[in-house]
DNA sequence: AGTTAGTTTAATCATTTGATTAAAATGGTT
DNA sequence: AACCATTTTAATCAAATGATTAAACTAACT
């Protein structure tokens, strides 16, 4: 009996998976509105009824992709904010370097937690105790210790996560208005890099 | 006959504005594809069938929105990054101060542009020639003119912006990790308006 | 080979939703 | 008051959409 149990799940995984991943794709695309079951299906390569057989509900699959995504968004910066041996420099640097890297894989990540945030706020971001981790972490006491400039810490987070993100979220409106294509787009962000780290060091001093 | 037009369209012209006031709510709330045409009669006060009397259309009437959200988040920069009276600081505490004050009457414009945007990339910005207006821009010359730092233009535009605008695309989720409410992030946004000032200063610096 | 548990499909349902239609209401003009 | 163009409404349509059902299929175990 146990032997079966795991060949079905075997089995399963592979559709299991494929329809989430089917699911991330649209959802992050397109938003929970947008989206229609019979995209996700389609985009899987399965029928429309094994989504309801496997999740129950289009909400229900929402919300495993939506879990996820947040954990991809969040999950790193806790453990480098609370990361003791780096100095406030060296954690700049690594919550740049995180971010831009995670921005090159998953473009549109934060547009669609934004979006979908605002329609149900407080309920998502509350489930990792961010505020706790955030407003407690060794970051922020960094952040306060600084010299004469004081700046507020959460001033100083939304500045490094925004000057990250912000270019991705804003990217058809900047590709028209730059007038570049995808590549020289790609080249902009890879210079950012080292720019944003500088700039951040910079609002640390005087 | 000329008096009969003339009185119809302000009869009209009463229930229209407050079909065209009540879609500007809905969608800007809840994006083109999470707004139903029954939201928008409801928040008019008004029958279902008199949208579509009016505006033939739910697109039609998304377009008009859309079109004059646009106009409202960039028209006014157009002017300001062409202005050849004033230097770039000047250029700078304008463009920060109309967009801090933008977002203080329109929190949530950018998040229903940008959201919007990425389904319809291109066909909407260009419609107001925005690339030459910023590629050719006073502002653009005076920032490649500047010291040794020689910023990139279009890191620059990003930064301004990003740094005025990011606050409020993320504000649900500052205020949750902030732990702080409504009150003390209107607050804090008061005492942004003159940091990003200062932050983009520093950024041509050195 | 037959049985059984688990998986997949085609067909269908019920609701939602954008849109239309025909009738009623409104208000100015004659 | 009768007439007319415009506006507004209630009722309805057709398509889209989330979900369910019953039947067909698959593969392990006997």
């Amino acid at each position: 009996m146990a032997k079966k149990e795991i060949l079905k799940e075997a089995l399963a995984q592979g559709t299991e998976a494929k329809i989430k991943e089917a699911a991330r794709k649209v959802f992050i695309q397109k938003g929970l509105s947008g989206t229609r079951t019979r995209d996700i299906a389609e985009e899987a390569g399965i029928n429309l009824a094994l989504l309801n057989y496997y999740f129950r509900s289009k909400e229900n699959l929402f919300n495993l992709v939506m879990l996820e995504s947040m954990q991809q968004f969040f999950m790193r910066l806790k453990g480098l904010v609370n990361n003791e041996e780096l100095s406030l420099e060296e954690k700049v640097d690594a919550i740049v370097a995180h971010y831009m890297a995670l921005m090159q894989v998953q473009p549109d990540l934060p547009l669609f937690i934004l979006s979908e945030m605002r329609q149900d706020p407080g309920k998502i971001v509350n489930t990792f105790q961010m505020q706790k981790a955030m407003a407690q972490s060794h970051f922020f006491k960094q952040i306060k210790e600084q010299g004469p400039a004081k700046i507020n810490p959460i001033h100083f987070f939304m500045n490094i996560i925004g000057l990250c993100v912000f270019p991705f979220l804003a990217a058809p409106m900047v590709k028209v208005i730059g007038g570049i294509d995808n590549k020289a787009f790609d080249k902009l962000m890879q210079e950012r890099k080292k720019l944003v780290s500088v700039w951040m060091k910079q609002m640390l001093e005087k």
